[in-house]
DNA sequence: ATTAGGG
DNA sequence: CCCTAAT
């Protein structure tokens, strides 16, 4: 749903070129406070959803964004009357920019290209006046009451996994235990303790923190549907960085906070399913709750920042989580680590866990979706008698992760085998898991029914007949194809995309298919590890690759539904340039929602001053560098300039881009201006 | 670390 | 997006 609104607050218009740097307070920041990730998955949340999704009886709805917009015409054309004169007043007191001042800035014209050629003017904006605000809403609410209430009714103890892979060309590999050795692992679950108190602050933290004399944000004026509960978190995480190998290390991240009503129901619900897995995750994010909180506190400093940040914050969190700076990225060598962004790279397998439970469709992470394919073959469901009044318990023997790929080097130890296995299967498990639920074969896709309406009751026959899946978490269109595919026949083999985990360019390529069985601590904890970070829209983890970076190829094995975009792992040779560890940053294209934050902050700080604009508008979006948000004015501007027909992706706003041009043209005369003062004589 | 531009 | 040069 999209509101538009006029703008009368959240614009600042336009700045005099800053003499000085105000935003240098805050671009010192500390390091960490700008580390906050959240939205990381974990186990709870894996564990919760696929709880709640079984008792959940309402569904989610998914509000998706509507982008139509409407704009006040008549009262806008008004305001345009007197725009010229703001916007002299404006630029000559700096001070005074006042959000009402520049609400009322538009053109005289109509026509942006007009405006555009008069430019030295105040036309600056003819649209500027009216804002649109998407709100989205999270879709899929996990709600697990039922689970919480019914706690003790329902116990997971067997929350494992066969991997039963057949094969074709791949070395068979037994199978890997994943057993005891992993004491790292265990260790690192020890500090959970406060997970609780994190999620909380997580989930309450007001997303909003601009201050005045900034305007009011858009979402405060705009009540969102929906946000208020989610707001999320802003992350729970962080931490040191010697992290063991399994493990990422803690930049990485806790989030929590797919969604925010779900995380904080989801760790009560923990409490419910079992105290072997509460105890074994349990404590490994304590550290990192308290500093999330910390983060959360420091955030609040109180710069403005408009858009972006607010419209998106809540949700934009829960989808992707690849903010990898190309940097941390560059740390990666190979030896298993993780750089704090979530990207794991261990032995030959490099991934990037996917955020967990985001519905939402907007993002652009469809890739990790479809190649992460997991069915469960073996669900089953023990009917409970029991309890208060009618629950039902269901027992899930296991889940058969189908396929992995996974590419080491002969010369590879068998313990970087296991903890190359370990991680490949963790990383597939908190890379963002769906749980599908089939009632007799048939896939049971509207999560608002209730399990009674569904079908599923105390009846054992009923039961016997319920199955459940693990799919890849992706984004609504790949979510279609995904259900297209098996939509009778849940349990049937279908060919899930191949995960495949890029092999570093030296490495020999030796793809083994091999079963694993995992102990449910193993999972719990594997899960805990890979919460996801990275707030936005997370392409798809596993499309990295590694050695020679882009790989849009498809994979070898290619899958029939797997769009070639999709997935793509296949190791090309490497050349000589970028080191061969190093890949290609994902592409993630601009929303429109992102779009218009950028927009609006080039307009009041103008070209040039891209960290500052980073800083103000994309502060929360990690892999929206300033020289990244330099990048898309600069392409912006050309789209802008080009016929629509020219124009490809996500189509932007004519309005937008007239604001484009509008601010371009402006910042550009003001910075010639602005030289030629510095030398007039020259 | 940023900015500006070319690729 | 990447890469570089220049600040």
């Amino acid at each position: 749903m999209v509101l538009h609104k006029r703008l009368d607050y959240g614009f600042n218009g336009y700045q005099v070129p800053a003499t000085a740097r105000r935003t240098r307070s805050i671009r010192r920041r500390p390091k960490f406070q700008r580390r906050v990730e959240d939205n990381q998955m974990c186990a709870f949340d894996l564990l919760a959803t696929l709880a709640g999704k079984l008792l959940q009886e309402k569904g989610s709805p998914t509000l998706s964004s509507d982008t139509s917009s409407q704009k006040d015409q008549s009262g806008f054309d008004k305001e345009c009357q007197n725009a010229n004169k703001l916007f002299k007043a404006e630029l000559s007191d700096e001070g005074s920019r006042d959000k009402k001042c520049f609400s009322l800035l538009s053109s005289q014209t109509n026509t942006p290209s007009t405006a555009l050629k008069g430019f030295p003017h105040p036309e600056i904006d003819g649209h500027s006046g009216i804002a649109s605000i998407t709100s989205s809403s999270c879709s899929e609410r996990v709600v697990s009451d039922k689970l919480v209430d019914g706690k003790g009714h329902n116990k997971m103890e067997n929350f494992t996994s066969n991997a039963k892979l057949d094969s074709s060309g791949y070395a068979d590999v037994s199978c890997c235990k994943l057993d005891g050795d992993t004491s790292e692992v265990k260790d690192e679950l020890h500090t959970f303790e406060n997970l609780p108190t994190g999620i909380k602050n997580c989930s309450s933290e007001d997303p909003l923190d601009e201050n005045p004399p900034a305007p009011i944000s858009l979402v405060d004026n705009v009540k969102l549907s929906g946000h208020d509960d989610r707001i999320p978190c802003s992350s729970l995480s962080k931490g040191r960085d010697n992290v063991p190998v399994v493990s990422r290390d803690d930049d990485e991240n806790f989030s929590g906070c797919t969604h925010p009503s779900t995380k904080t129901k989801s760790f009560r619900t923990m409490t419910c399913i079992g105290d072997r897995i509460r105890k074994t995750l349990a404590s490994k994010y304590s550290k990192v709750a308290q500093e999330s909180k910390d983060d959360i506190l420091s955030n609040r400093d109180g710069e403005f920042k408009p858009t972006y940040r607010s419209k998106k914050h809540c949700y934009k969190r829960q989808r992707s989580q690849m903010n990898i700076p190309l940097k941390k990225r560059k740390l990666f060598n190979y030896s298993p680590v993780s750089n704090s962004n979530g990207f794991i790279r261990s032995g030959g397998i490099y991934y990037s866990p996917e955020n967990g439970m985001s519905q939402d469709a907007s993002g652009s992470s469809p890739r990790i979706d479809k190649g992460l394919g997991i069915e469960s073959l073996e669900a089953r469901q023990h009917s409970a008698l029991r309890c208060g009044g009618s629950h039902v318990k269901l027992r899930i023997k296991s889940f058969r992760v189908p396929e992995l790929f996974i590419e080491i080097p002969e010369t590879a130890t068998i313990g970087s085998l296991k903890k190359t296995v370990l991680d490949a299967v963790t990383a597939v498990l908190g890379g963002g898991l769906r749980v599908g639920v089939s009632l007799q074969g048939k896939k049971v896709r509207d999560d608002s029914k209730t399990l009674i309406q569904t079908g599923i009751s105390l009846d054992d026959n009923q039961l016997d007949a319920l199955g459940f899946t693990l799919e890849p978490n992706s984004s609504p269109s790949l979510l279609h194809s995904c259900a297209e595919h098996s939509p009778h026949v849940p349990r049937a083999e279908i060919p899930q995309p191949p995960i495949r985990y890029p092999s570093s360019p030296a490495v020999i390529h030796q793809r083994t298919r091999g079963s694993f069985e995992m102990l449910p601590e193993h999972q719990v904890t594997s899960l805990g590890k890979f919460v996801e970070s990275d707030h936005d829209s997370a392409p798809s983890p596993i499309k990295a690759s590694v050695g020679k970076g882009r790989t849009d190829s498809k994979s070898l094995d290619t899958v029939p539904e797997m769009g070639e975009e999709e997935l793509a792992m296949v190791p090309v040779p490497q050349k000589s340039k970028r080191s061969e560890n190093m890949q290609r940053r994902i592409r993630r294209p601009f929303s429109v929602d992102e779009v218009e934050a950028l927009v609006q902050a080039v307009e009041k700080l103008g070209t040039g001053r891209w960290r500052d604009v980073k800083i103000r508008a994309f502060d929360d979006a990690e892999h929206r560098t300033y020289v990244d948000l330099k990048d898309k004015w600069k392409t912006l501007v050309h789209t802008a300039r080009i016929s629509p027909q020219q124009r490809r992706g996500e189509p932007v706003p004519q309005e937008l881009l007239d604001r484009v041009l509008i601010a371009h043209a402006y910042w550009s005369q003001q910075q010639t201006k602005q030289t030629a003062q510095a030398s007039p004589r020259n």
